[in-house]
Formats: structure tokens, sequence, C-alpha cells
RNA sequence: GGGCCAUUAGCUCAGUUGGCAGAGCAGGUGACUUUUAAUCACUUGGUCAGAGGUUCGAGUCCUCUAUGGCCCA
């Protein structure tokens, strides 16, 4: 639907007149700033007075009749302008009192001074507008005590933040906060990972055929080449093939894409960062998996304890390692390995849940290493507060991952959890070209077209494994919910800039 | 997918037993030459999410729809 102006946004299109009738441009071209709101305070010195012109969006105005205050917010901070009549000119202070408003940006040139109360600010000789704001942001007031912002209103409706996060943004700054805390966690990572020898690469996100997880793909078409494509749920095939091709550690960070449900931790897209590298094991990857989260806390909080939900989690290494049996016989009293098929399993479940009164699912189709997955999630997961290796996974859910020799029931594989959220995912991953094939076949066979189970077969993948892949070790994990555990927010939906959301129809 | 809750002015929210649609901030007019949630006076602004129903009368009760939130699956 085309805008309508309302009554506020008309008045402000009145304004946008007034200003042009006055031989003022809305909309200048360039911008004479030389200081920041932050370099400006921290410049100020009593003794030699500077002159600076500072610029932002005009946050706030206390007009005084002669005098005006007002606070201009940028990237850096915010700093107070003070403007009178007989510095500034009649007609000059008359338009700023009259036809600016809150949101619009100003530049301001002037001596910097004290006020009465001790706020650094800028004593205008001359201002500009930068450019008009027709719509009226939400109103934010707060007030600094001491030190603190107080805040006496706000812009917190949970949808209209999301749908329109440029408002969000331009007046919540905390919430630019958390996306400066995601990018600095993302290159603490890359940092990481390039010190610790890996060569970051980019795959395929648009690809032929999917694979490397277990979920359903977004499909497309290429209209040229009259192709169906896949967008990518996993970077893990392709990584590999590179190993093949000798990059012996290897990573990505980047989108993927499953077509499934949304949830509190589940966006259609989100951010993934996988690696793989020559010659580990499952174990090396775990202790390359603490070192890193470790680098992480430390570069964005200067410690490797972080505190979430009000409960401090230390993510110093090591961490707590535990085998899949273990943890599931700890708190389910259930050990599997006396019930070795589905439907003995699903039956001691079921028994368990009875016992305890406590609601278990045991679906009539799910594999036996789906229902102790089940398991995980409900008893488990949730108790995994500070972080910990959940090791040696069932055979028959991990099909990318190499066999425990002499254990028909585990693979090598692990996923660790910190404050009760699955965080990623790894193993010795599997190299063999006739186990990786027979273990597809199996998949196909147990699932057949069901695509959220059974990917179809990567003859090419097979094919690079067959010229010969170097044992290795590979791991993924969810960098949205890593942005969570840092800037302690309970849902995806905060720590990425445009979540998805319904379509509206107005 | 199921349950519960929410949707009222630009923003944040009240709205009694079904009986004139409200407040604060923002906006407008005016006063004020060191204010800072500035203050003071006056004042504009509503498809009560949408559609239907019950009723003399619905923001309020009922049904459906939409979007969102929380919980469960």
């Amino acid at each position: 639907m085309s805008w309508q102006p309302s009554p506020l946004e008309e008045k402000r299109l009145e304004k946008l007149t007034h200003l042009q009738d006055a031989g003022i441009e809305p909309y200048p071209l360039r911008v004479s700033r030389t200081h920041t709101s932050a370099e400006a305070l921290t410049s100020f010195d009593e003794a030699t007075p500077i002159t600076v012109t500072v610029a932002g969006r005009l946050l706030s105005m206390r007009d005084m009749g002669k005098t005006v205050f007002a606070h201009i917010g940028d990237g850096h901070g915010r700093i107070q302008l003070f403007l009178r009549r007989d510095e500034v000119g009649e007609e000059s202070h008359r338009i700023f009192r009259k036809l600016l408003d809150l949101g619009d940006f100003v530049q301001a040139t002037g001596e910097l001074f004290q006020t009465r109360s001790g706020e650094v600010s800028v004593r205008v000789s001359a201002w500009r507008l930068l450019s008009k704001a027709i719509s009226p942001l939400p109103v934010v007031k707060e007030q600094e005590v001491d030190g603190e912002l107080v805040r006496y209103s706000a812009f917190a409706d949970v949808e209209e933040r999301y749908r329109q996060r440029y408002a969000d943004l331009a007046v919540n700054p905390e919430v630019r906060e958390v996306f400066r805390t995601r990018a600095k966690l993302i290159s603490a990572m890359r940092r990481f990972m390039d010190e610790s020898g890996f060569l970051e690469v980019e795959t395929p996100i648009l690809q032929p055929l999917y694979g490397g997880a277990a979920a359903r793909p977004f499909t497309t078409y290429h209209n040229q080449l009259k192709q169906e494509l896949y967008l990518r749920i996993s970077f893990e095939l392709y990584l590999k093939r590179l190993l093949v091709g000798g990059i012996e550690r290897v990573y990505e960070i980047g989108r993927d894409f499953r077509n499934e449900g949304v949830s509190f931790k589940h966006n259609p897209e989100f951010t993934q960062m996988e690696f793989y590298a020559a010659y580990w094991d499952y174990n090396d990857v775990m202790v390359h998996t603490e070192n890193m989260l470790a680098y992480i806390a430390q570069e964005l909080t200067g410690s490797t304890t972080i505190t979430y939900q009000e409960r401090q989690i230390n993510l110093a290494p090591p961490w707590n390692r535990i085998s899949m049996r273990e943890a599931i016989l700890e708190f389910t009293g259930i050990d599997y390995a006396n019930y070795t098929d589905a439907e003995s399993l699903a039956q001691a479940i079921q028994r368990m849940g009875q016992e305890r009164g406590v609601a278990t699912q045991t679906p009539p189709n799910a594999s036996w290493g789906k229902l102790i997955d089940g398991l995980l999630g409900d008893f488990v997961e949730p108790n995994l507060i500070q972080p910990t290796f959940i090791t040696q996974y069932p055979r028959d859910i991990s099909p990318l991952a190499k066999a425990i020799p002499n254990d028909p029931l585990h693979v090598e594989r692990f996923e660790f959890f910190i404050a009760g959220m699955e965080m990623g995912n790894a193993f010795t991953e599997l190299n063999d070209p006739i186990d990786q094939r027979q273990r597809f076949e199996m998949l196909q066979e147990m699932y057949g077209a069901d695509e959220e189970e059974s990917n179809p077969i990567d003859e090419d993948y097979l094919r690079a494994m067959r010229y010969g892949m170097p044992p290795n070790g590979g791991f993924g994990t969810g960098v949205d919910r890593l942005t969570m555990l840092f800037t302690d927010k309970t849902t995806i939906r905060e720590v990425l800039l445009f979540p998805h959301l319904r379509e509206r129809d107005s």
C-alpha cells in the first residue's frame, strides 16, 4: 500500500516546504563534521576552548525562548547543543525552534563549553539541516543518573521493533550494541581460525543437491539452465571436498537455509561456522572448540566467565565430557545399551515416563538413535548449563561420522551444550567411500523420499572421497546462538537484524 | 500443529457491571537567555487489528480471520 501521510507527517511536510521557502536545502550533499560526539567530549579543555562541528540526529529539544537546549546523537554517543538567539541570529534561531523536529539530522558548529550544571556542550554559532525526518520516530525520554541512562518511555513493541528495525536501532542504542557484539564475535572467531592455520573459503549457496544435515531445503530454479537448485542446508560436503583437494584446514562462515519451523532458536536462514581439519579426530576438535570459545569470551568480555540469564557460565577449558550413554543414564535412569532396538527402547522410555510421571515422546516410526536423541533433548539438554561435550552418538542419526571400532552402536561424534542450548555438532569424519555409500543407501531405505531425514545421494561427493580423503575432524556451530549467549538474549530474533516474520497486509 | 494471552492516538498504556473514547510523552499555539524526563497555560489527534453476530446500546459479550508473544508438541 502506498504511503498516506499521517497528520503528524503532514505537519512535517509543511515544515519542509517552509524550509525550502526560506532557501534551506533539506537534504544537502555534504557535511563538514570535525568531531564525533565522543571526540568532542573528550577534547574539551576549559583552559583552551576549541571550536568543533558535530553532526547527528536531533534527540531532544528544550526550548527556553531565547535559548534552546538540544541533544544530538551520532554513532558514538550524544552531545548537547546550546543555541542562543543572540549568537545565531534571529532568523536562524526561529527556524531551529519552529521548523526542526526530533529525528532530523543537523550539524552544528561552535565552541565547547560547560553549562552551569556541568555538561560539556556546543555553544552553537552556526547550524545546518542535514536531513529532514518526515515520519516521527518513537519518542524515547531518558535521563542520565549516575552515568546510567534511565528510560522513561520506550519503543518496546516486539513486532514493530523487528518489522521496523531501522526505528528500533535509531532509538534503542542497546540494540545497536547487540549487533556490535555480534560483529566482534564473528571477527574474534575468524581471527582464532586464521591464527590456527585455517583457510577461509566460500562454497556454493545454490546447490544442485543438498546435504550434510537432516533438514528440508528451500528450492529454487535457474531459468536459463532450466535447473532445479537448492539453497544449502550445510557447508559440510563442499568443505570436505576441499580436504581431498589438499587444503588441510578449512572453514566457512555463512548462511544456511532450512525450510522448517520458526522458534526462539530457529530462523529459516541462520549463520553457521563449519571447519574441517585433516589429521584431527573429534578429540582434537573438542580441544579446539573449548579454546575457541574461551578466546571469544576473552576478546568480548575480558573474561572466560560470562553471565547468561543471571547464571555464571565458565567457558575456560577443559569442559565436561560425558558420553551419551552416561548422560542418558544419569538423567533418565535408562541404560540404552540394554535396549538395542527401537521397540524395546521405546518401551523402556514409556516405563520411565510412567514411573516418573513425566511426558515422553516415542513416535512409532522413530529409529533407535532418534529415541535417544529425543531423550537427550528432553531430559539432558536443559540441565547442561555449564559447557558440556556429549560424546559418542548413535550411529543411525550420524551418517557422516566414523564408527567407533568394535562398537556397533556408536560413532565418534559430539555435540556441545551451553546454557541448556545445543551450540554445535562435530565428528571424526567418515572418509571411507564404501562405508559412506552404504550409510547413504541405508538412510534412503529407512526414509525414502522424506526430505527432512534423507538427502539425495551425492555421487560427486562420493567420487571426491574415492580419490582419498585424509582422516579429519569436522565441526559446525550456530553463530546466532553463540551471539544469544554473549548478548544474554533468549530469542534468536534479538540477534538477527531482520528476523523472518509473516507478511502483514496493511 | 495445539493451548493461553495480546492488538485502543505517532510511542507507552488505562478504560469499572455493556451506557459520552481517556492519560503521559510526542505534535500545535503562547510564555521563559544555563535547561536536561525542563517548566507553565491552552490545544489538535481515534477504522478501539479486520469481518460478522448478540443487544435499545459493544472497546467491553460471542464467532471467525490476521499478526505477534508465551507455553506445549
